[in-house]
DNA sequence: ATGCGACCTAAACTTAACTTTAGGTCAAGG
DNA sequence: CCTTGACCTAAAGTTAAGTTTAGGTCGCAT
């Protein structure tokens, strides 16, 4: 198949490593959009690997499909995007890559503390709450490593 | 209730912030082990707070029910922990944490220099299976931002 | 002793991110 | 022309980590 026809979908997946059904799916999730030949067949650009790639390097990040739709959306479309284009976007994903490390850190070193003093379950404890990543349900606060501020230990 | 006769299911729900229902499938996840009333009610002793907080916490760190109980498992059976007996656990955690806090140090740092370089996709280019998370399911390898090594650029 | 909320079990439902299956079509080689 | 592997769609299945529902029981205050 010549490339000015595009990479058919079992080409892709060979490249990236991906399952022929994933990038189906990622289709379905408007993460890529591929054309049709006259036979009904997905047709991808070269473009697409760059693509795909970013998808299985920001799921590693811990990134949703949605979210990673947000990202490539920022992406132009009416033309192949530049090295430029993509910068801006990784720019974009290393900010959050900054706040998620130093997040770690934090709770590392409040971990330390707790190491130090073994406490690990009074209200002096450190580890209340460190991130809200757990608490985005709407079921109120969660009181970490053991009783309330108010609770009084047995 | 007194102490002595345990914790209700709703004690511990309310002082941990976690939903009964979680409580019960935790139990059937074998993170936790209470006892019944003679009515037939679970009872909870009040280190399980502690043992519950935990799970709290090693979940927000990305690690699985199982996984988790894996760690849990490694507290003494006949007796309530000790503060010792959590502070080995947590210095295990902090081993894992640490590691992944390089990892994701590591990474960043590939991304910054794919900024620079503006390549994001090119042979050249770091980013490669970073990690090995999402490699886990046996698909083979995935070749990441782009082409193969072997692959020419179009 | 009675009523009501807290509790019980079992089973079905939910979401994300896919894979698998079933039944058919396309495309390229001999 | 014919076969065969790659491709198509739609729908069902999968796993983790729970929640929700349905139908009943417990326990405590009045």
């Amino acid at each position: 198949m010549k490339y000015k026809d595009g990479l058919s979908i079992g080409e892709l997946a060979g490249r990236t490593g991906l399952a022929v059904s994933a990038i189906r799916y990622y289709e379905a999730q408007g993460l890529i959009r591929p054309w049709r030949n006259s036979g009904g067949q997905r047709r991808f650009e070269r473009a697409d690997l760059r693509r795909l790639s970013f998808v299985m390097i920001a799921q590693q990040f811990g990134f949703s499909l949605p979210e990673i739709r947000a990202l490539l959306d920022q992406l132009p479309g009416g033309r192949t995007p530049t090295a430029g284009d993509w910068t801006a976007i990784a720019t974009e994903f290393r900010t959050v890559l900054d706040a998620r490390i130093e997040t770690l850190q934090k709770l590392r070193d409040n971990l330390d503390g707790c190491i130090g003093c073994g406490c690990l379950s009074l209200p002096k404890c450190k580890l209340y709450n460190p991130e809200d990543r757990a608490g985005t349900k709407g079921h109120g606060p969660r009181y970490l490593m053991g009783d309330r501020p108010e609770a009084t230990e047995g």
